[in-house]
DNA sequence: TGACCAATTTGGCCAGACCAAATTTGAGGA
DNA sequence: TCCTCAAATTTGGTCTGGCCAAATTGGTCA
């Protein structure tokens, strides 16, 4: 399917982050990796220059080298979530505690910055939660469009670039779990007309609640699905409406 | 000095920033570039690889095309403020918003996870601000130091790679407005020792209200040297301390 | 006018080669 | 025996030239 040199970068890159390189040894050189992957030197070039850039290795005359994690770039998320059958639960949990600050600080911005206009966007963005009946598919885009809008409300560029890396990476990768996800549609309702009006009466203290109560909700679903996803099968996390089958 | 490739990169960075690429436009194809920096095709290609992965063009068979600013990766910022004499004020302002935000994030998720030695290194890194007479740039340290440990002792992966991901953009590129900030160390280091307590008590109150403090005193001082570097010529900013010079 | 098809352009990849810097190695001296 | 320093090797950076498949483009035909 994709481009070779994306192959063999990923393949890199989960042998990293598999340990199967300890930080700082050496990489095999690029010849090497060429005659391994069956590949020419300039695709390998750019599976090293993907490493590079994405903080996992650092690539002298001389020879690459393995950096640490924690002084890798941000892109390493999605590769890091992308291991195993389900995604790192940690991690995750990690990631919703930053995008629910995140959230928290583009929506006080937008308070701050926006006009009545750019600030009814947003609420705008809380309406289909209360006034609509959603199914799994749409709820879940009415949050990435309430984040987005948020986002753009905040006209905080450095803001919008890490939401939007960090949902990019993450999004995709939770799409295992999706289907054990139950959504307390009820309780979604109520915290977003709450944030509604917070919002129109530009209230920080009871939007920063509103969004800590999201969060709040956000986790134990997540960690129900979890449970869920866990106490099932392999091979019937793709169909998990279906009986669980023989293996 | 540079890899020919980072020239090549770095010259079509400064292009698009500099607008003189529509968004959705087609960059020149990879022929045509490597004819017009007489350059090879590979060494093209990895410069678009580059900018592949800053976020700021889509490349595909058939065409690369320039993408919008807001949908680059976090990566696009150390090229957004390394344009012109001085970083832009705005996005400057923005980033000192994030990183506040990270920084007081950071601290709480340490008051929560960290036991008392881990946060006790927090509280050490505050020290040198109160009992030491620091120097510029040893002051400047401090500040990294601060903020890197706090970072650790969040054990927050998402958060360590962004904060030092916008961290290493944004500090080097301030360093033309260095030898204009003026440091009120007094007022700093009453700042320091609250927040040390503040710590030591895991008040998580006191900490946030602490580095809000931080962040206004950092802010007051960033302006006061924008309008010292502005009022200064061209010329001075590499030797503020001498007079100023002919044009 | 609009749909369809061929020619051209473009990115992806390959083969083999040269250079400069870094690493490794080995010989010589203390 | 151990250290030092220079030679040999390895490695990344670049180059030339070429082939393939997908996308774009332009012209043709209905």
């Amino acid at each position: 399917m994709s481009a070779k040199h994306n192959q063999i970068a990923n393949h890199l890159i989960t042998d990293i982050l598999d340990g199967n390189y300890r930080v700082g040894e050496r990489l095999p050189s690029e010849r090497d990796l060429a005659s391994r992957f069956q590949a020419n030197r300039g695709a390998v070039r750019e599976a090293m220059k993907t490493l590079q850039q994405i903080g996992l290795a650092d690539i002298q005359p001389g020879g690459a080298r393995v950096k640490q994690r924690n002084q890798a770039s941000l892109d390493v998320i999605g590769h890091i979530l992308n291991r195993g059958e389900l995604p790192d639960r940690e991690v995750v949990d990690q990631i919703l505690v930053v995008i629910n600050n995140l959230l928290t600080l583009a929506v006080e911005q937008a308070i701050q910055v926006a006009n009545n206009d750019e600030l009814e966007t947003i609420c705008a963005a809380t309406r289909p939660f209360y006034q609509q009946q959603l199914g799994h598919v749409e709820h879940s885009l009415a949050r990435i469009n309430l984040l987005q809008t948020a986002m753009q409300a905040s006209k905080n560029l450095p803001l919008q670039l890490i939401a939007r890396s960090l949902f990019e990476q993450f999004a995709p990768n939770m799409e295992p779990l999706a289907a054990f996800v139950q959504i307390d549609h009820t309780t979604y309702a109520s915290y977003a007309k709450r944030l509604d009006y917070a919002l129109q009466t530009r209230d920080v203290a009871a939007v920063r609640e509103t969004i800590r109560a999201f969060a709040t909700l956000n986790r134990e679903s997540l960690i129900k699905a979890y449970s869920a996803a866990q106490s099932a099968p392999a091979n019937s996390i793709v169909l998990p409406l279906q009986e669980t089958a023989s293996s």
